[in-house]
DNA sequence: AACCCGGGGCT
DNA sequence: AGCCCAGGGTT
């Protein structure tokens, strides 16, 4: 199939009230203005999926850290991903550090200023690369996320959902059309902005938007039924049934292996299934070793922890055992100790509400 | 192309 | 309860 060409007599329209609406002090942030290409990725991928509320306080902490890239791709992963710990998404934190060290390796330390080598770099796709180019290189390339995707889809009546094939082509092109090419880094930073206070989700404020007279979705009544999505994947449910071992002062935790949700991050001895367990069930499915454990007291279940794509429900059942079960790649810890690593936010919950 | 990956805030 | 968020990687 052909490209969709996107084209419209309201573009010049739409780049100059942008620009002449945006006052960058409006809306400070940490990296606004920065031009080290090294804290500009960092911001970018924390901004990834997270809002910049949430995200504040991680870049501050992060770049305190690990102040170069050169301190990122020497760290060890455990460290990397302490600090992205409740944040969500660790597989950004993960590509993160293989993408400094991918940097170290094959750029000489530095950022390349060009589109297609940013976008060979791990943790960098479309947005991000978009983004430094434009931020700290004055590329004239258009980023294309969740704000600027609501922004044209009502400003231009586009109802292809961006997530399919043709969608993602169509955005693409009116992106890049409406782009200010002479100045793409407050061209950009200006449409992110309108998106996330006046072309909000909910509510926009369409009374005192600079687009009005001809923004489309306004002029049609259709402003709440866009930008128009694809429906969304079933959820599933997994029931996690911790097993906290405990001796004396001391428990025992693993490493999260595999690629599965959270891997890299720690937890305890996990039995998951698809529904809830009983204590029986529970002894039944216990390591087998040379000795026998006891029998699981109550469960402590905690409330469901609804991520986007599944729902866990996490069952805690504390042991205490009077020697430790010989269990491959345990670890053996102090509750004071748990600290030192990084826990789902769920797990973490529950050891300073239970452990502590 | 479809699926997977967190957590928080808002309505 | 559902929606959304400065998306990217894997298969």
């Amino acid at each position: 199939m052909k490209d969709p060409q996107f084209t419209s007599p309201f573009s010049a329209f739409f780049t100059k009230q942008l620009i002449d609406w945006y006052n960058p002090d409006d809306r400070p942030m940490p990296w606004k203005g920065e031009k080290d290409p090294y804290k500009i990725w960092i911001s970018e991928v924390i901004l990834q999926q997270t809002r910049v509320e949430q995200g504040w306080d991680y870049y501050l902490r992060f770049i305190h850290t690990f102040p170069t890239i050169q301190d990122l791709a020497s760290a060890q992963i455990d460290a990397v991903l302490s600090l992205w710990q409740g944040l969500g998404y660790y597989s950004r934190a993960r590509n993160l550090h293989k993408g400094a060290i991918q940097i170290i390796e094959e750029y000489n330390g530095i950022l390349p200023p060009s589109y297609p080598e940013l976008l060979k770099i791990k943790s960098i796709g479309p947005y991000t690369a978009a983004a430094i180019a434009s931020f700290v290189f004055d590329l004239p390339y258009s980023v294309l996320d969740g704000n600027v995707v609501r922004v044209l889809s009502r400003f231009f009546g586009i109802f292809t959902p961006f997530q399919s094939n043709e969608g993602k082509h169509l955005f693409q092109s009116a992106a890049q059309t409406v782009l200010d090419r002479q100045q793409p880094a407050l061209y950009n930073q200006a449409i992110m902005d309108f998106g996330a206070t006046v072309c909000t989700p909910a509510q926009p404020d369409c009374n005192h938007c600079p687009l009005q007279k001809h923004c489309h979705a306004y002029n049609a009544d259709e402003v709440r039924n866009l930008p128009v999505r694809l429906p969304k994947s079933i959820r599933k449910v997994r029931y996690f049934h911790y097993i906290v071992f405990r001796s004396g002062p001391q428990c025992l935790i693993f490493q999260r292996k595999g690629k599965d949700i959270y891997h890299g991050l720690y937890q305890f001895y996990l039995i998951e299934a698809d529904s809830l367990l009983s204590s029986v069930e529970i002894t039944h499915r216990l390591p087998q070793t040379q000795k026998p454990c006891p029998s699981p007291g109550k469960a402590i279940v905690l409330k469901p922890h609804i991520l986007t794509h599944q729902r866990i429900i996490p069952a805690f059942f504390i042991m205490e055992v009077s020697a430790f079960p010989d269990i491959p790649d345990a670890i053996t810890a102090r509750p004071d100790q748990l600290s030192q690593y990084a826990f789902p936010q769920f797990v973490k919950t529950f050891i300073e509400k239970y452990l502590a």
